[in-house]
DNA sequence: CGCTTCTATCGACGGCTGTCAATAGTTAGA
DNA sequence: TCTAACTATTGACAGCCGTCGATAGAAGCG
């Protein structure tokens, strides 16, 4: 069993595996599922600048403005505003032959926190 | 040029590609790629889970546990400590025959206010 | 010295992801 | 109606990622 003797003092418990170490709970897997689908809607850096653009943005975005931002196809960051909305970060409406994009109101208290550090 | 008549008022201005909005300057590219990994080495309930369980802990925890904890392989867990040891959230020290693991005391601003996202 | 235990690394494999070119659908305007 | 402009979808392809089995290294014990 593992110690750190003058450093930390473990508790010990019976166990047919690990180190008699008490460790928490984990999260309800859903939770953690839950979790993990919001930092992978963050996880691309083209998609954290749409996040701040839009967090700056007094104004619903127009989505060929997202195309004229980046170096990158329109369908591509077409994909990247797609993903936005199924992960619930994002809205859009159209507005004759435009799209425009904004942070989705409705959002999880959780996603908030992660977009507000893109507020720079 | 696209308008929100009755709803929005849009700012315009002189443009060559875009739909005259005004959108804010993107983030320097070298933060927004540092906000991408931050996500991205969390992108994973696994990981979320390590995460979480490190931060309820109050004493660093042995690598044994977490493959006692996980239905994973033991190189799984390796790997995935060590992805979250490369992004700068946890730090490890060995004692012995055995791995422990903490959160990184020396975590930047934004991975500190990631992390508490998973305190539940 | 051997044996056991714990951890990290390597190689492999299937699946996901970011990107593009091409295409289709929609709306506005001539 | 025909054309132009914007957006979404599809298909393809390369690269990354999570997972495993096998293996090697390190440390303690008999």
């Amino acid at each position: 069993m593992p110690t750190l003797t003058g450093l930390h003092a473990l508790q010990v418990f019976d166990r047919v595996k690990g180190c008699s170490q008490a460790i928490a709970e984990p999260l309800p897997e859903a939770q953690a599922e839950e979790l993990a689908s919001l930092f992978k809607a963050l996880a691309d850096p083209t998609r954290v600048q749409i996040i701040h653009i839009l967090s700056a943005a007094a104004e619903p975005v127009c989505a060929c403005d997202f195309t004229a931002a980046f170096d990158l196809g329109q369908p591509t960051i077409s994909h990247h505003l797609a993903k936005l909305r199924d992960a619930g970060l994002v809205t859009s409406f159209k507005r004759g032959i435009w799209a425009f994009y904004l942070l989705n109101p409705d959002m999880s208290s959780g996603a908030r926190a992660a977009v507000n550090l893109m507020v720079d």
